[in-house]
DNA sequence: GAGGCTAGTGACAGCCTCTGACAATTGACA
DNA sequence: TGTCAATTGTCAGAGGCTGTCACTAGCCTC
């Protein structure tokens, strides 16, 4: 930040990000070239290249930081909650700082329009599947870890995270194709399919 | 099948499947090029994409019809099991048909070899993810459709199926990267995780 | 069984993503 | 200001994928 470098630099890749993610959720992510990105921000193919290992980083960029502050969410925890309970608070709480740490990139409205179009886009929501398996694993470590326990032996906390997760891209999946929510909305989803995760479980539903 | 041309179509692609296979588990996926496949079959470039949209679909064509067969064994279940039963059920027993299934396309052995670059190759393994998602979809509508429930307001069948689709992913990583197992170890796996997936969401592990 | 019909293939040509190599530029710092 | 290092541009090229068009070989009818 303190060099005109370091401060050109910062300047140029948010320049493409704010570019490609303006294009890929107007255009959609397929119809736009890179050398379309790289026409917008006047700089060259080979640019964007240098700040981006491929077209899918940028279209992720944004939601890989939300990922993250979700991630560091989860580490703050006190320890002794209940690791779904810690999961749980994390995300609720994570909520209210995200519009803040997103904004300070892109405009938030930018990021949730591109939400949409990831999940509309075969190659994109496999990248973010992939992805999303990745922060799976760290969180398996941090759960294990808080706990004392060894992911290699013990399967559990593999397996709440697991289960965490299949409910937060049921949340994910739920919100992008419905009516357009806004933060708040799928916030309170997620808490109401964390409540029936349970009972959901527990058997047969006829009975009700 | 009658036709003399439909069956040179299927041999085809047959060959085309099994070079490529054959390639991408000795030299790497990405080390492998589509022009290598087809020189070793002796055809066009243009006719292997138009029997597999892209590399990836070829890659994955084996692990597509093992999942299709998973799928099938969970319709042909009896409508009393409760859900998370029937689904276990299918994995357990569509096992042992799984083997003849997959080797009427290709050498069993290939498939299993081809599982681990899937699950090592980043593009291949977010490839898959996307897929097992639809397939998780197509799931639940089942399981809404045996309990007679509506998949767009419970999200029961949903939970479930994300659920079970996890502790199978678990499994798949597990086997894909650990010592190397057959078809029946992986089966076991299965069955144990799923018996503690109750147990572990139960709370606080401590206590033990 | 000859000839028309059509499915399947090959041969280009071309777009787009991504990479390596090298030259040119521009900020940093003595 | 001059030297050094970091950033960018240019160029060339590989590899995945698509459209087009001509051609061949199986099919089907008369």
């Amino acid at each position: 930040m303190e060099n005109l470098r370091q401060r050109k630099k910062q300047r140029t890749r948010e320049a493409l990000l704010r570019a490609a993610l303006e294009l890929f959720t107007t255009r959609g992510y397929e119809r736009t070239t890179v050398d379309d990105v790289v026409a917008a921000v006047d700089v060259s193919q080979r640019t964007f290249f240098r700040y981006f290992a491929n077209k899918e980083e940028a279209a992720l960029a944004a939601v890989e930081l939300a990922a993250a502050h979700f991630v560091d969410a989860v580490r703050a925890r006190p320890p002794h909650e209940a690791p779904m309970e810690a999961l749980r608070q994390a995300v609720v709480e994570g909520w209210d700082s995200l519009n803040d740490v997103i904004e300070s990139v892109v405009p938030v409205e930018l990021y949730l329009r591109m939400y949409q179009v990831i999940e509309s886009t075969p190659v994109l929501l496999a990248a973010h599947l992939r992805r999303s398996m990745e922060i799976e694993e760290t969180l398996a470590r941090i759960i294990a870890e808080r706990e004392g326990l060894d992911v290699a032996t013990d399967p559990r906390p593999q397996l709440v995270v697991a289960v965490f997760s299949g409910v937060m891209r049921m949340t994910e999946r739920q919100w992008s194709t419905g009516v357009d929510y806004g933060l708040d909305a799928m916030r309170s989803l997620t808490v109401s399919y964390l409540e029936q995760v349970g009972p959901a479980l527990a058997g047969d539903w006829r009975t009700d």
